[in-house]
RNA sequence: GGUUCCUUAGCCGAGUGGUUAGGCACCGGUCUGCAAAACCGUUUACGGCGGUUCGAAUCCGCCAGGAACCUCCA
């Protein structure tokens, strides 16, 4: 396994080298969706970057177990019905088993994320499967000595705790502060500090999601899951941890807290955290209302977008910024990535038209190298992608004469775009995604653009001209070239 | 209020103490019956003010503007 990959710690605040535990083997997890509503644009982001991470681990030879958890059970909802389960909330609603609704946006959710060619994890638990792990988890803390039951809930003692170790490592903050700033909530009377968490919480008599516990019937505390399920399926101990920026407090730092105060020391060595996407400067957010759904993106169904786009624009959109810094949203530069991606495509699929010659005047291997180096450098594609369209222009260039590829380098730079483009990056040629039946119109359309070919050999400009105007008007887009005419359907 | 972070050309977005990131748009050119498309070439930069330095957009300080977290969120 040689490789120079480092990957930003946001324990540590620096890149750090990757040294997995038990190497060949690497074990991550990764937090998923909370499956109560559509997939948008914030969804994808975290999705997209360990993706890219799972395919490069793998890539470098690693076997990957990758966990991706679905919760469907927990977290607590901040409006007007403050402390119920979020699941359980919208269930009621509409009248549906929360189970079902959990089915519903879960099925959702894993279409939206095959459209945008994100690998599935090796395991994906939900949160409501795993209650028995779960309890066992909150007993061990309480053993421990760190919890306090209250009322039929339990509480993470954070002061006690504080005193063994450090509380808010991850995130930078001391629990000084924390005692005097946090804000007041429901059930705060309950707890003996504000700064506690809950590690269970009791179910009021209409809740609907509740399974029985040594404490009377109730539910998970928001950070029990991750805890419980990691250690399960990863080891007490395991290689990374990711998730959005959003999570880094209180999230992981009560993870980190809970696998300190159970097990006695960190489960986790390297922490990645992808950051937000905004609009128009702003993050998105479910509370401020401008998030956008995939489903909305893929199909152009929304007040702010001109257009539709396609979900390998918005995987290249993604790409095209690290993932530690925020990306904005904008019609122009959705469009700007489009036709940078259509353009990359185009170029690959030219390869095929370079006619090899006796000499190069091209370096390939010194582009793959690069393309090494930046994946090695916390994963930055932006620059793999820059080093991408020179390979492009590499290719228009042999295909106009001024430049030279080998048999050699022809077989080089068909795999670079393989290994960079489609395999890491997980690109994918959308065009050539049409069924069977796109054989037989394609023949009627190249028929057609063969009678304009004629009507031009004629200088019959009238009949040339309709033909190329009428399949327009259709939205074909047709291209006269050098070597005759190709056409696509947009 | 506390903590953390950001500010790069028309737009998006990398990076670095001294040498062209890249994409899109614009402009010029090639191609074309005319176009479109495609391709080639090219211009515009590092929020402001100080400081360190032979040299800073890159390090430090201050100021301005913006954002995130502290509360569900990717």
């Amino acid at each position: 396994m040689e490789h120079k990959l480092s990957i930003y710690n946001t324990l540590k605040r620096e890149k750090e080298l990757f040294v997995p535990l038990n190497s060949p083997h690497v074990g991550m997890y990764v937090c998923g969706p909370t499956v109560y509503g559509d997939a948008h644009l914030g969804h994808a982001r975290p999705a997209i970057t360990f993706d890219i991470l799972f395919r490069y681990l793998q890539h470098l030879g690693y076997k990957v177990r990758y966990v991706r958890n679905i919760t469907d059970v927990g977290h607590l909802e901040n409006d007007a019905d403050e402390g119920e389960d979020k699941i359980a909330k919208k269930a009621r609603l509409e009248q549906l088993e929360p189970m079902e609704i959990v089915q519903y946006f879960l099925n959702r959710y894993h279409k939206a994320m095959d459209a945008l060619n994100v690998l599935s994890p090796s395991i994906e638990p939900h949160a409501s499967g795993h209650i028995i792990e779960q309890i066992e988890y909150v007993e061990e803390i309480l053993n421990k000595g760190y919890a306090y039951v209250s009322e039929g809930s339990v509480y993470f003692d954070v002061e006690r705790y504080n005193k063994d170790f450090r509380y808010g490592k991850l995130s930078g903050r001391n629990v000084d502060e924390l005692l005097s700033t946090t804000r007041q909530l429901d059930g705060q009377q309950e707890k003996r500090n504000s700064a506690d968490f809950a590690l269970w919480k009791k179910a009021s008599p209409e809740h609907i999601m509740r399974w029985p516990s040594p404490w009377g019937d109730g539910f998970p505390g928001w950070h029990m899951e991750c805890s419980a399920m990691g250690t399960k399926y990863l080891g007490e101990e395991f290689d990374i941890h990711g998730g959005g920026m959003d999570l880094l407090f209180p999230h992981h730092e009560c993870e980190i807290a809970q696998s300190c105060a159970a097990k006695g020391k960190d489960a986790v060595r390297y922490w990645m955290h992808n950051n937000m996407i905004t609009i128009n400067g702003q993050k998105m957010g479910k509370s401020l209302g401008n998030f956008i759904t995939l489903d909305e993106f893929f199909t152009g169904n929304h007040k702010s977008l001109e257009q539709a786009y396609s979900p390998m624009t918005i995987r290249f959109f993604i790409l095209q910024a690290h993932y530690r810094s925020t990306v904005d949203f904008s019609n122009e530069a959705l469009q700007a990535s489009e036709k940078g991606m259509l353009r990359l495509m185009e170029a690959f699929d030219n390869i095929a038209r370079i006619k090899p010659a006796t000499t190069s005047t091209v370096d390939i291997e010194s582009l793959r190298e690069k393309c090494y180096e930046a994946m090695n450098d916390d994963l930055n594609t932006p620059i793999v992608i820059s080093y991408l369209f020179e390979a492009t222009t590499l290719i228009n260039k042999a295909l106009t004469g001024d430049e030279s590829f080998t048999q050699a380098d022809i077989d080089a730079i068909t795999s670079l775009f393989k290994t960079f483009m489609f395999e890491i990056m997980g690109m994918v040629e959308e065009s050539k995604a049409g069924g069977a039946n796109v054989e037989a119109y394609s023949k009627a359309v190249d028929m057609l653009l063969e009678l304009r070919q004629q009507a031009k050999a004629n200088k019959d400009w009238a009949t040339s001209d309709k033909i190329r105007n009428e399949l327009q008007a259709l939205g074909f887009e047709i291209k006269d070239g050098k070597e005759g005419t190709t056409w696509r359907l947009n």
